[in-house]
DNA sequence: TGAATTTACGTGTTCGCACACGAAAAAAAT
DNA sequence: ATTTTTTTCGTGTGCGAACACGTAAATTCA
């Protein structure tokens, strides 16, 4: 096993001195410093994680920020309890992780909380991007602040939504064009060719308005791309939460056409239409969703839902920690992009493909 | 922050002492080892496994046993792939790893390979116990020797194949029967009520026997317990290694049974069924297998083949190191079966549910 | 050439734990 | 009561790396 003693045998040289160029702290002349990189590279030293962690004892600190999840929107509970997860997992690696919390329909708590994070001089930042220009504000701060001494700004990383232009370490989430996509296979395997659907959509959701964009662009493509026959409707319902409305809106609309076999709801709040529809729709109608919320879920095991996406939420959160942890700690670049699978659940491997949602320890890995 | 150092402190002894009760090493009185043991339970003490390894410094020696993987059979490189990448995570855990491979089709080699093993004194034993009669006299070795002062024997965990009566740490693999289940529901999805379907097995595959039947039976169940009228064929093939044989089968069948719409084949093999079968076929089957071996997925792509179930046998061989490693390091025992997903897999999913396979790296985590 | 800086490097301590060694205290044997 | 044995503990070192501190060597200045 090599180590920072074996190399500085090598070289002639003590072991603060490896410390050094290791960390580029100079103090060191360029002669020794080439000499050493030389042994370095060919032994292909890495540090020993694990020695470092130990030694380090707390020195980063990842501070999350994501919306706030209620009874009316757990969707976001799943990647809390994987932060969580991971939070434990990489603690005795020196790294602590704290989360913040903001309303996911209101703009201002988005950087309220930033703010409220800020105050705590994180190491780096782990983030759902939910408003466009706000995030633009957020992330001027985190690349203008310096943490070492003046070279690089706070690291951060985007989960579950993805935006475009910024300097971020990772996007961790699906690829909702092909969600969308395959929503429509699965749309077109209930109901055959030559069939009529129905797409559901809030108008409040704009948290989620460029994601829910692309799955129906990716849905009705599948159906181009294909060349299968089919009639789309489309209902727009400006709050899922406001039960009256989503109730008559739904069920007049089914009254009104007949010719709807199915109803594709890309956000995740298909239970909620469920919830609205009168009971009398469900044997003629193939429904497909998104999201294993445990309300999904229970439409799925009603057989009211037939199919829902899973964007594996928990995993999201629980691999965004690990990600910036093993940049923090190890300096390990992860992928520009990370796609999380496209996991399609039925009533039979639902509860299968959930594990280890909440058992989750709080001792190191 | 708890150590073993405050423990020691509050308890007006020694660090050693602490050590010695936290190991059970004896030599301590009942009268302080009582009074120790109280400090740990009230502050929930654990140890912090990063200290612990790096003090350990290569104390574990996991061992694997698995079959070989070929050309024609490449389901067995995932499993040893995501052993790779586990091994070099738990390496700076003081955590050694390494794979013996048998011939899936020979019991003798499934021994020697074992007794090869041992002769390395592992700490722990992972494997795929694909005989009966000789997974006996393997557990009872394991069983019967002790690797510390003369307590447990060696631990032992199965993975992908299941097999009752043993005192195996934990089992990681899939629900055969839901496996089966869900490719039940798949078909039907595929041709509706009333229609015919062919079940392909091998003979040969003494190996997963137990598996493949239960995969069977939960396919059939899937249709009695939905009452649904279908037609069931069954084609029995010895080898599918031989093409001639199985293209003559195969070919031969579908032709005197014009009403099969699709075909269902319970193993890894579904690609040779595929290779084999005429072309003019593919237009009027729907093709249901298992497991995303680099061929079957080409299948997908080729839409020769409608759906497969993985049973992410890349996460199996990883899982089942790093759960051993956990035992291992942190003493955390597992939960007794560990369910691997039931993935279903299509042509437009594939691609993005099997990422990281190859991107391990040999540095620690 | 000698003093004042600056550059370049070595040493020592710490992190939390495992384990070997040895010593004091208690118990047993003489 | 003294010696021997056993029980019960404390101390010290090492694992590999980070970092503060301090000092010899090289450089600059006078």
């Amino acid at each position: 096993m090599i180590t920072i003693k074996s190399i500085a045998k090598e070289a002639n040289v003590s072991e603060g001195t490896v410390d050094r160029v290791l960390h580029d702290r100079g103090g060191v002349s360029k002669k020794t410093e080439a000499k050493i990189k030389e042994i370095l590279k060919k032994h292909n030293f890495k540090v020993n994680p694990v020695a470092r962690a130990l030694a380090m004892k707390n020195k980063f600190k990842i501070l999350t920020l994501m919306p706030q999840y209620d009874k009316d929107n757990l969707f976001w509970e799943s990647p809390y309890l994987g932060s969580l997860k991971a939070s434990a997992e990489v603690k005795n690696y020196g790294v602590e992780v704290n989360n913040y919390f903001f309303d996911q329909f209101d703009a201002d708590s988005y950087l309220n909380q930033f703010e409220l994070l800020m105050e705590s001089k994180p190491s780096a930042v782990v983030l759902v991007p939910t408003f466009v220009k706000e995030t633009k504000q957020i992330i001027d701060r985190l690349e203008k602040l310096d943490p070492p001494a003046g070279e690089a700004g706070i690291p951060y990383l985007f989960f579950n939504i993805d935006l475009e232009g910024f300097n971020n370490i990772s996007f961790i989430g699906q690829d909702s064009y092909m969600g969308g996509y395959v929503a429509g296979k699965l749309m077109h395997l209930s109901l055959g060719e030559k069939s009529s659907f129905l797409i559901v959509n809030t108008t409040s959701n704009i948290t989620n308005y460029h994601a829910i964009s692309k799955r129906i662009e990716g849905f009705n493509d599948y159906f181009v791309k294909n060349d299968i026959e089919n009639k789309t409707f489309t209902l727009s319902i400006d709050h899922f939460n406001d039960i009256e409305e989503t109730k008559l809106k739904i069920n007049s609309y089914l009254d009104q056409n007949k010719a709807i076999k199915g109803i594709f709801v890309p956000s995740s709040r298909i239970a909620a239409i469920v919830e609205a529809m009168d009971d009398a729709y469900f044997n003629k109608l193939q429904l497909v969703g998104f999201d294993n919320t445990e309300q999904n879920l229970q439409c799925l095991e009603n057989d009211k839902v037939a199919f829902l996406i899973s964007q594996k939420p928990f995993e999201q959160g629980y691999d965004s920690i690990h990600l910036m942890a093993d940049f923090l700690v190890k300096n390990k670049k992860p992928a520009n992009k990370v796609y999380s699978p496209i996991e399609i659940l039925t009533k039979e491997n639902a509860r299968y493909n959930e594990r280890n949602e909440r058992e989750f320890e709080d001792d190191g890995d």
